[in-house]
DNA sequence: TCGTGATCATTC
DNA sequence: GAATGATCACGA
């Protein structure tokens, strides 16, 4: 395979998804060459490689910019690690969890449900026994919540938003949640925030993310494969 | 410090 | 083995 230059942004949901058929099938080393990327021995420093790879042979504009990988097609790109037997090995991260001046966020207005309004789902084999550069692109789809999914999203979202605005946020843990979980989100245990605490006082805590259940990623890919 | 990309590592 | 808690890199 040679090597090409940066893509360029997909101007149609047609282009990006002749784009991801394109590299079905193909393993991270050989994009990573195709792409001049140099792979990790391991994600052990470089935890997010695989996406940003993924990102820039998608012609995503790189960024931290709080908006849609795709900003033109309003369309979210999530790498989903499975396992041989086609389930998700981790937690997806979908936004940071807002831990004060909450008033007025409703779940409409909500960066989680803009987030996880169109997301094209790109499953990456990775079990840990495979070396990065021997990973194996699946088939991306686009996904949409149904009405169902929605409302468990929403459910599990104003459930701990909620108890965030009574200030307790030290009582929410990794277990809350049908499909939709609450956990740390932070460089480490010294990078702190302002947060509602007991009393409405301010206090400082671990920033936090939210993040989909695996029972939740399993059952859109369950629903996209199994048809 | 926050938001982007996530997986690692320990506990259950 | 699955799930929760902790952490890594980078750009603005």
């Amino acid at each position: 395979m040679s090597i090409s230059s940066r893509p360029k942004a997909p101007q149609s949901i047609n282009e990006l998804l002749s784009r991801i058929d394109d590299i079905a099938g193909l393993t991270v080393g050989d994009l990573a060459n195709k792409y001049q990327f140099k792979t990790p021995k391991d994600l052990l420093r470089e935890k997010g490689w695989i996406g940003q790879l993924i990102e820039w042979v998608l012609g995503a504009m790189a960024g931290s910019k709080p908006e849609p990988d795709f900003i033109n097609l309003g369309i979210e790109l999530k790498t989903l690690p499975i396992s041989y037997a086609g389930k998700p090995l981790e937690t997806t991260f979908v936004s940071v969890v807002p831990l004060k001046e909450l008033q007025g966020l409703t779940w409409q207005n909500s960066p989680v449900k803009k987030k996880l309004n169109h997301v094209l789902w790109l499953p990456i084999l990775s079990e840990r026994d495979i070396a990065i550069e021997q990973r194996i692109i699946g088939s991306g789809f686009l996904w949409q919540p149904s009405h169902y999914e929605e409302a468990l999203l929403r459910r599990d979202w104003e459930q701990q938003i909620e108890m965030i605005a009574l200030g307790e946020i030290e009582k929410i843990n990794g277990k809350l949640g049908q499909v939709l979980q609450i956990r740390p989100k932070a460089a480490n245990a010294k990078a702190l925030t302002d947060a509602i605490g007991p009393n409405g006082k301010i206090i400082q805590t671990l920033p936090r993310g939210f993040y989909l259940k695996t029972n939740f990623t399993a059952d859109i890919l369950k629903a996209q494969f199994s048809l």
